[in-house]
DNA sequence: TCTTGACCTTGACGCTGCGTAAAGCCTTAA
DNA sequence: TTAAGGCTTTACGCAGCGTCAAGGTCAAGA
């Protein structure tokens, strides 16, 4: 049994397990009990283990090599389509985190500029000691200038911008909470320069993953605290705006 | 809770495990036990499940919620890459289903070539009465017979040509095998015209793909009976001349 | 021959995030 | 007052093993 195990780089345990479940029983079994398997179990595993790496179940693996004539491509086109789906689900989370990593920094321009300044000074300063001098030495010193600039995925002047439309939303969102309603067209111009600014350094955009951002501004009270700033409430309105835009709420 | 359940659309099972390992306790508990949830308790359900939605483990979740100097964007980009990790996976794995889902038909045809037009025309038939008599009233005949020839995602010219090549594969083997070193230019030549054979109704390649699938095809008896039609030992050897063609053996 | 140590066995619990009973109190409408 | 429907806790189950624990087996050396 050991020799199978690090043969296939499986352990101990998983073939007793595949025994247990009659997924692979050994060829025979000897006196003593001991799992003895031969080439033929040998193969089999290799196949389990290539199905695996598929990441079908046990049991669908079960299915395909223990019924001569189940249908197998079936089988790999059923899981293949559930695979599609996975990855598609994957996009829309891969998204959604990027998204919210960038609004949080964001959040934090916008709510403690000094703070963020101090980190964007700090990255940089480790990026000047890990190839400053290095590059320094190759590119001379406007290329590490440069460098820096473009060192969050934006350039300086971009990072102006994004910050600039920050303050748009916040003095838009007053003006749009005198309203009072949040379908309004001021409030909806206000849920698109959000969106605007989210847009900025993001390049995939989804309304339910501009929606889920909305309510999580609600629920965490860093972002509550900051937009009830301009008006009290003005969160809750922000969301419903957001709601709104996109098109989540009526 | 139960109203809390309903409303945002988590089993009340749910919510007392979340109690039971502290990531939401209930405002109070009165006198009979029941959980009592307030507003506060809601928004920060949202902000669990938006983060849930996410994919990080409850566990990380707690962390981020329950510490408020907690590096929330350090986590979240930890996370991120993690993301990044599991979707190259995936888009590996989707590759290699579709190579096997393929590589299988394709060991039909060779294989079993009645057979497989018989699958093939019941294909077609099938098509013929779902959407035939709907298109042909709407764009004549010849339409129709275009679409069916296109019906594998091949043109019939493509699947003869793969058809022809497999044959190739069959022959090259046999001439290859009389050299006996799967690393001579006769075999290096049968591993490319395998990937050829692949890539016909294939788009993307690896050479860790492949080299699974060879390994499959000494594991799956359907190939080996097939292959060492060819040659006894044809199947252990055309594997080997594509471990070497991708890298995998020397 | 006996002991040592490496390897094998079965059995059992643990991990995640709940679903799903079972058995019994609490509340409310009829 | 009673029945119906909440609610409660307790506890097992799922997948795929990892990881002890407690003990049997094997070849080799003293």
């Amino acid at each position: 049994m050991n020799k199978l195990a690090h043969m296939s780089g499986v352990s101990g345990r998983t073939l007793r397990y595949y025994d247990e479940i009659g997924l692979l029983k050994p060829a025979r079994i000897n006196s003593s009990g001991y799992r003895i398997y031969g080439q033929k179990e040998v193969d089999r595993l290799q196949l389990i283990l290539f199905y695996r790496e598929l990441e079908l179940s046990l049991e669908e693996i079960a299915d395909i090599i223990h019924q001569p004539n189940f249908n197998e491509i079936e089988a790999l086109e059923n899981h293949y389509a559930e695979l599609m789906k996975k990855r598609a689900h994957l996009d829309k989370i891969i998204a959604t985190v990027k998204m919210t990593i960038i609004s949080k920094k964001g959040g934090r321009i916008m709510g403690d500029k000094d703070k963020f300044a101090a980190f964007k000074e700090k990255m940089i300063e480790e990026n000047e000691q890990k190839y400053g001098k290095e590059i320094r030495e190759k590119y001379g010193h406007e290329t590490v200038k440069t460098s820096n600039a473009k060192l969050m995925g934006m350039s300086q002047e971009d990072f102006e911008v994004m910050t600039k439309i920050g303050e748009e939303i916040f003095t838009l969102l007053e003006k749009a909470y005198t309203t009072g309603d949040p379908a309004s067209d001021v409030a909806q111009e206000l849920a698109a320069k959000h969106k605007e600014w989210l847009m900025y350094s993001w390049t995939k955009y989804s309304p339910e993953a501009h929606a889920g951002l909305a309510e999580m501004y609600i629920a965490d009270e860093r972002f509550t605290a900051y937009y009830d700033k301009a008006v009290k409430g003005g969160t809750g309105f922000l969301r419903d705006a957001i709601l709104i835009y996109t098109g989540q709420k009526r």
